[in-house]
RNA sequence: GGGCAACUAGCUCAGCGGUUAGAGCAACCGGUUUACAUCCGGUAGGUCGCAGGUUCGAAUCCUACGUUGCCCACCA
C-alpha cells in the first residue's frame, strides 16, 4: 500500500480526534464476543459522579490504558470495565445545597421527591468525567459502563448484605459510632482523619459527698459534657484515691451525686489521675460504664447541640458555645483550678470537616468475613501489591479490624433491605424481615430508612460488573472467563476503603481455589500528583492545572507520555508542565522521523532481509531494537513505566535518530544499491517501535502506522501482534563483534567531536583529520566517510607520524585535526592534563587493590581478573596518553 | 506513642555488594550541508544526609542519629 502524504507539522489535535471517533465506531475498545485465549481484564475505579476530571486521574487512567493496550498487542482477550460510583453522601451534600439555592427545604421533602431530584442531577452530571477521558485517549468499553445505583449492580449489593445477614455476619446494634453533626450520619472509623489540635485542658475538682470540703480534681478537655457524667473513675491501685472509690463525687450542673468507681482504663500519670465518666461521649467512658453498668446519658442532639438534658442553662447551645458556658459556670461555682493550652488529637469527619462526635445509636455494623485468607492471600503472593511495601499497611490494617459501621443516616444510596414489623420493637431480631424482595405482606412492615456506605456497595465491585450473584446474568457477562481481573490501579488512600474490602467479599462470595476467587492479581499504587514544589494540588492554591487544557495544549500523547516519564513507580509525581511539553517535542520528533523515511521514497521489495547487505551498524541497530523489546517486557512485569518511557525516548533520539539515519545518509549517498536494504531496515525498525510506542502514546502512533502504509489488513494498530524479543532475534543473526565494533566506532566519533570543540573549531567542516592506527586501519578505511559526515569533517589521511599537531586519543587510534598553526589548544592541554591525573589515580588504585593478599585471596576470580584487564589497559592509555601531552607541550 | 518511606549533580530521579556513580531538565560553549531549532554536538557540576559497623570491596548490607513526608493509634 503506497504511504498517505504527511504533512510537515503535526497536527495531534486533529489526529487525535479523527482516530478517537474511529475507533469508537469501529467497536474496537469493546469486549470482544468471541473468547479466544487468555482473558485480560480491569475495572476502572469508578470516579464520583460528583467528582471533578483531575490530574490523578490522568495518571491513574494513563496507567490502566497502558497496560490494556499492551494487552491487546499480546492478543489477550482484552475487557476494561468502567463506571461511576453514586458517591452517597457527597452527592447528597450538593444537591441539598442545590435546593436550598432554588430556594427549597430539603428536608420538607418527601424520599422520593428528594431521590427525583438526586437522580436528575446524577444524570446531569455523572458521565461528565468518563467522556473527559475520552480526550485522554481510554480505550474501555463504554457499551458495559455500570453505575454503582444501576438496578442490577445495586441487587448485587443487597444481594451481598442479604447473604453476610444470613451468616450471621451482619447485625443491628447499639453501639457508640462516629457520628457527624453536620451531616448527620454516622460514618466509619477510616472516615475519621485523626488532626492535632490546639485546644485547653481544664483542671476542675468535684466536692466528695461523704466528706463536704474535700475534693477530687480531674482534667478534661470537655466540660460541656458535664451534665453527661454518671462517675468518676481512678484507677484502683492509684494509692492516692484508692480510699475514695465507693464514695461519692457532686456533679456540678446539674447537681447529682455519681459514684467514685477504680478501673483499669485510666491512666494513673495523666492529669490528675482522675476521669469524668461520660458514657455517651466518649468511647472509652463508653466501655467503662458498661464494665460497672452505669447508665448513659445523652446530653446532645444529633446536629451537635446541648439538649434538655445538659439542663436549662446550657441547652440549645451548640457544643462549641456550651464549652466556653460550662467554663464560665465551674468558675462560678469555685470549681475550675486551671486552664492550660493542650495540643491534642480529635477527630475530624473526612466529608464535612467538623469534629465528629462519639455517639450511641442503633446501627448496622459488619463482622468482617475470612480476614484470614484475605492476609494469606497477600502473604502467599497471590495479589501481588507494587509497591510491595504496601502489603505491610495492609496487613496491619487487617490484624487490628473492627466490625464496620455499615449503615448510613442518608436518603442517597443502597437502601438497606431490612424491614421492621410495624409498631413493633425494633430492637427485638424476631421483628426484622431481611430479604432482597421484601416480605410478603408490605402494608404490615416498615423498612429500614437508612443506606449503606457507599464504601459497602463499591467492594462489589470486580463482582457486580460481571453480574454476580445472578447465574444468568454471570453467564452473559463470562464471568468465569473474565474473572478474576489482572491488575487494579489505584492510589494507596483507599487501600482499606477499597482495595481490602474488595478482597474480603470477593473470598467471602467465591468459592474454589484461591487463585480463582481473588478480585485481582495484582495492584499498582500510584502516587499522588503534586505541584512542582511537592505541594498536594487545590483549589484555593490555584496549583492544579486543568487536565483538558493540558491536553489541549501538549496533545494526549503528551501530557500521557509527560505524566509517566515524571512518576517512578509508587511515588508522588511532581507535576511539571516543561515535562508534557518535552512528550509534545518528542511527537514531533517522532512525526519528522517518519515523514524523512517516507520522503525517502516507496519500498517495491517484498520484506524480508538480505543478508549480503548487512552492514554492522544494521546488526547494532537491531540489536538495540531487540534489547528496548527486551527491557519493554521486563518493565511491563515488573510495571517500571517511568523507566519504560525515558528508553523508549532513548533508543529513538540517540540510536534510531542521532545515530542510525545519519550514518544511512552516508551510507546511501555512497552506494545506491544499498538504499532499498536500508530503507527495509528501517521500515522493520520503525514499525516495531510503533508498536512498542503504541500503549503510551496511542494516537500518534496509530496516525504513522496508518501513514506508513504498514496498516494492510489491519486497521488497528493495537490489534496488531507485538513480536517478542526472542521472535525478533530471528529475523536475523547478529554478531556481537559487529555490536562491540560500531559502539567503538561511535565512541571514537565521539571524542573526535569533543576535541574539535574543545579546540574550538565546530564552524570548520571542511579541514581534513590525520590519523594513526595500529589495528584498526580497515575498520577505519570502511567507516572513514562515516566518520568525517559525523563528525563535519573533511578528508581522513592516514599517517605514520602525526607531527606537532594536538591529537587525541580514541579506541580505534590516534586522531590529530588538521588545525591551523596558530590553534590555541590550552583548553586541550588542561582537559589531557586532568585525564592524566584521573588515570593515574585509578592505575594506583588499583595497583593497591592487586596487591592485596586479601583481595586475591577472597575476590571471585572474574573481579580479578577484570581488574587485571582494566589495570593493562589503563597503563596503556596512560602510556599514549602522556606522549600526546609531551607532543603538544 | 508505633510504623512506612525518602535523603545521590542547582532541580527531578536512575543505580541497591564488584571496574573510573549515571540520565533528563536547568546552566554554559558551539552548531541549520533540504526530516526535525518542537532540533543537533559539546562542556562543567557529586567527599551518594551524618556517625559507626560488616566485608577483600559499601551509594548499595547492618546499627544509631538527623531532616522531611505519609500512615496508624480511645492519654481524658
Amino acid at each position: 500500500m503506497p504511504p498517505v502524504g504527511m504533512e510537515k507539522e503535526y497536527q495531534f489535535k486533529e489526529v487525535e480526534r479523527r482516530w478517537y471517533e474511529l475507533w469508537e465506531k469501529s467497536g474496537c475498545f469493546r469486549r470482544p464476543e468471541s473468547l479466544d485465549g487468555e482473558s485480560y481484564t480491569i475495572v476502572m475505579p469508578p470516579p464520583n459522579v460528583t467528582g471533578v476530571l483531575h490530574m490523578g486521574h490522568l495518571l491513574n487512567n494513563t496507567l490502566q490504558d497502558v497496560l490494556i493496550r499492551r494487552a491487546r498487542q499480546n492478543g489477550r482477550c482484552v475487557f476494561w470495565q468502567p463506571g461511576t460510583d453514586h458517591a452517597g453522601i457527597s452527592l447528597q451534600v450538593v444537591v441539598e445545597k442545590k435546593l436550598i439555592k432554588k430556594g427549597i427545604n430539603p428536608k420538607e421533602l418527601s424520599r422520593e421527591e428528594f431521590l427525583e431530584y438526586a437522580r436528575q442531577w446524577r444524570d446531569d452530571h455523572g458521565d461528565i468525567i468518563l467522556n473527559q477521558l475520552r480526550h485522554l485517549g481510554v480505550s474501555c468499553d463504554f457499551s458495559k459502563k455500570v453505575h454503582t445505583l444501576d438496578p442490577a449492580y445495586s441487587r448485587t449489593v443487597l444481594a451481598g448484605f442479604v447473604e453476610l445477614y444470613r451468616r450471621g455476619l451482619i447485625y443491628r446494634g447499639r453501639r457508640m459510632v462516629n457520628w457527624c453533626p453536620k451531616t448527620q450520619t454516622a460514618i466509619s472509623d477510616e472516615e475519621v482523619l485523626m488532626q492535632t489540635q490546639k485546644g485547653t485542658l481544664y483542671r476542675m475538682r468535684y466536692e466528695i459527698v461523704e466528706d463536704p470540703g474535700n475534693f477530687i480534681e480531674i482534667s478534661t478537655t470537655r466540660p460541656e459534657t458535664i451534665p453527661g457524667d454518671v462517675a468518676v473513675a481512678v484507677h484502683p491501685e492509684d494509692p492516692r484515691y484508692q480510699h475514695l472509690i465507693g464514695k461519692h463525687a457532686r456533679r456540678p450542673f446539674p447537681e447529682v451525686q455519681i459514684p467514685i468507681i477504680g478501673d483499669n482504663a485510666v491512666l494513673r500519670d495523666f492529669g490528675t489521675g482522675a476521669l469524668k465518666i461520660t458514657p455517651a461521649h466518649d468511647p472509652v467512658d463508653f466501655a467503662v460504664g458498661q464494665r460497672h453498668g452505669l447508665s448513659a446519658i445523652d446530653v446532645l442532639t444529633p446536629d451537635g447541640r446541648m439538649n434538655e438534658l445538659a439542663g436549662s442553662e446550657l441547652c440549645g447551645l451548640t457544643r462549641e458555645s456550651a464549652r466556653g458556658k460550662a467554663v464560665q459556670m465551674l468558675r462560678e461555682r469555685g470549681l475550675l483550678l486551671a486552664a492550660e493550652d493542650y495540643e491534642h488529637s480529635v477527630g475530624i469527619s473526612e466529608r464535612s470537616g467538623v469534629p465528629i462526635e462519639p455517639r450511641l445509636s442503633d446501627q448496622w455494623f459488619l463482622s468482617y468475613p475470612c480476614v484470614e485468607r484475605a492476609k494469606a492471600a497477600i502473604q502467599n503472593g497471590v495479589i501481588q501489591f507494587f509497591p510491595r511495601r504496601w502489603e505491610k499497611t495492609y496487613l496491619h490494617w487487617l490484624d487490628n479490624i473492627q466490625d464496620w459501621c455499615i449503615s448510613r443516616q442518608l436518603l442517597w444510596g443502597h437502601r438497606i433491605p431490612v424491614w421492621y414489623r410495624r409498631g413493633c420493637d425494633r430492637r427485638d431480631p424476631a421483628n426484622w424481615h431481611v430479604s432482597l424482595v421484601g416480605p410478603a405482606d408490605p402494608e404490615n412492615w416498615e423498612r429500614d430508612n437508612d443506606v449503606l456506605d457507599t464504601w459497602f456497595s463499591s467492594a462489589f465491585w470486580p463482582l457486580g460488573t460481571l453480574g454476580w450473584p445472578d447465574a444468568k446474568a454471570m453467564a452473559k457477562h463470562n464471568f468465569d472467563f473474565f474473572y478474576p481481573t489482572a491488575t487494579l490501579i489505584t492510589g494507596p488512600d483507599i487501600i482499606f476503603f477499597w482495595v481490602a474490602r474488595m478482597i474480603i467479599m470477593s473470598i467471602a462470595f467465591l468459592g474454589g481455589d484461591m487463585q480463582q476467587i481473588v478480585p485481582f492479581r495484582a495492584v499498582y499504587f500510584t502516587g499522588i500528583v503534586r505541584d512542582s514544589q511537592g505541594r498536594k494540588m487545590s483549589k484555593s492554591l490555584g496549583n492544579s492545572p486543568e487536565p483538558l487544557d493540558l491536553i489541549g495544549q501538549y496533545g494526549a500523547d503528551g501530557v500521557r507520555f509527560g505524566l509517566l516519564s515524571i512518576a517512578p513507580q509508587g511515588q508522588d509525581v511532581l507535576f511539571d508542565s516543561v515535562r508534557m511539553e518535552q512528550g509534545r517535542n518528542f511527537c514531533t520528533k517522532l512525526w519528522n522521523a517518519c515523514r524523512f523515511r517516507i520522503l525517502q521514497g516507496n519500498l517495491e521489495m517484498p520484506p524480508g532481509i538480505i543478508q549480503s547487505f548487512m552492514m554492522a551498524e544494521d546488526e547494532s541497530i537491531l540489536h538495540s531494537l531487540i534489547d528496548l523489546t527486551q527491557q519493554m517486557e521486563l518493565a511491563f512485569s515488573q510495571y517500571e513505566f517511568h523507566g519504560a518511557v525515558q528508553r523508549l525516548e532513548k533508543f529513538f533520539r540517540d540510536d534510531y535518530c542521532d545515530w542510525y539515519v545519519e550514518v544511512c545518509k552516508t551510507r546511501m549517498r555512497q552506494d545506491e544499491s544499498q538504499r532499498a536494504h536500508i530503507l527495509m531496515l528501517q521500515d522493520i525498525i520503525l514499525r516495531h517501535y510503533l508498536q512498542l510506542l503504541h500503549p503510551f502514546m496511542p494516537f500518534i502512533t496509530q496516525e504513522l502506522w496508518h501513514a506508513m502504509g504498514y496498516s494492510g489488513d489491519e486497521k488497528f494498530i493495537q490489534n496488531v501482534p507485538l513480536k517478542t524479543a526472542e521472535q525478533l532475534k530471528k529475523i536475523a543473526t547478529i554478531s556481537p563483534n559487529n555490536v562491540a565494533m560500531v559502539a567503538e566506532l561511535r565512541e571514537t566519533i565521539n571524542i573526535i567531536r569533543a576535541h574539535k570543540s574543545f579546540l574550538g573549531l565546530a564552524k570548520q567542516t571542511q579541514l581534513r583529520i590525520y590519523y594513526h592506527s595500529e589495528n584498526r586501519r580497515a575498520a577505519i578505511l570502511k567507516y572513514g566517510t562515516i566518520l568525517c559526515f559525523l563528525c563535519g569533517l573533511g578528508e581522513l589521511i592516514d599517517v605514520d607520524s602525526l607531527g606537532g599537531r594536538p591529537t587525541t586519543l580514541t579506541p580505534w587510534g590516534i586522531f590529530a585535526i588538521d588545525a591551523p598553526n596558530n590553534i590555541d589548544n590550552k583548553q586541550e592541554l588542561e582537559r589531557l592534563r586532568k585525564e592524566i591525573e584521573v588515570m593515574e589515580r585509578n592505575i594506583a588504585n588499583n595497583e593497591t587493590k592487586l596487591n592485596s593478599k586479601d583481595f586475591l585471596s577472597r575476590a571471585p576470580e572474574k573481579i580479578i581478573a577484570g581488574a587485571r584487564t582494566l589495570l593493562e589497559e589503563n597503563r596503556d592509555k596512560l602510556m599514549k596518553s602522556q606522549k600526546l601531552l609531551a607532543a603538544l607541550e
